[in-house]
DNA sequence: TCCGGGATTGTCT
DNA sequence: GACAATCCCGGAC
């Protein structure tokens, strides 16, 4: 296994990437945390990509640019973190400059500081640790203070280390009832047959 | 300024 | 399966 230090990060390239090939490209990639007090990190089970401006589930469906947009306007390889009810969720920026699109991180298996997760989220089961996209947030300890921050230069990043050739499944996207035939499209991923997939 | 809704989760029936 | 918690965002006025 490879160290979860602050060199291993990916670099930009890897995100310039089609943003559905990027979303599968992201299983089985490990998503990292560095705090005081230690390394969280869990290996990335599940995506959902939102195409902007032709993706009417996408928050920028339409060219909607707004402050809470505007990172996804950006350049590939940034975080967009947004609130959804009581929970935080944690976005990756794809697709080039004014072209605003994103990949949700859904699920991850812990694979390093599980204590520590534990520690920021409370379970009674272990597999509730982190089989959400509300859920890993609060268990890597990853709030709105990162919207907008680079991959390549934060304390939060992707590296290798996780699974390698994983089976990736594709299907709809969870969550978007009310997005007529956007709720159809196969733009959600995930790691076959890994307990952590959150449904 | 007001008001409706949501890329979720936990709890209860 | 239904529903509340809870709060920020975005559109309407």
């Amino acid at each position: 296994m490879s160290e979860f230090i602050k060199g291993s990060a990916l670099p930009q390239s890897f995100y310039h990437t089609p943003t559905l090939d990027l979303a599968e490209a992201l299983i089985g990639k490990v998503l990292v945390h560095l705090t005081d007090n230690g390394i969280l990190a869990g290996e990335i089970v599940e995506t959902e990509a939102y195409l902007g401006i032709r993706d009417r589930a996408a928050h920028s469906f339409n060219n909607r640019r707004t402050k809470r947009t505007e990172i996804m306007y950006g350049a590939p390889g940034h975080i967009y973190m947004y609130q959804m009810h009581t929970h935080h969720l944690l976005n990756i920026v794809s697709g080039e400059e004014e072209n605003p699109e994103a990949i949700l991180i859904r699920a991850i298996e812990p694979v390093a500081g599980r204590a520590l997760m534990e520690e920021n989220r409370p379970v009674q089961k272990a597999i509730n640790l982190t089989n959400g996209p509300g859920k890993l947030t609060k268990a890597l300890g990853i709030t709105m203070a990162y919207y907008g921050a680079s991959l390549m230069k934060s304390n939060v990043f992707i590296s290798n280390g996780g699974s390698e050739n994983p089976a990736v499944q594709t299907g709809p996207r969870i969550g978007i009832p009310n997005t007529k035939e956007a709720k159809d499209y196969p733009y959600r991923f995930w790691l076959q047959d890994n307990p952590y997939v959150s449904r």
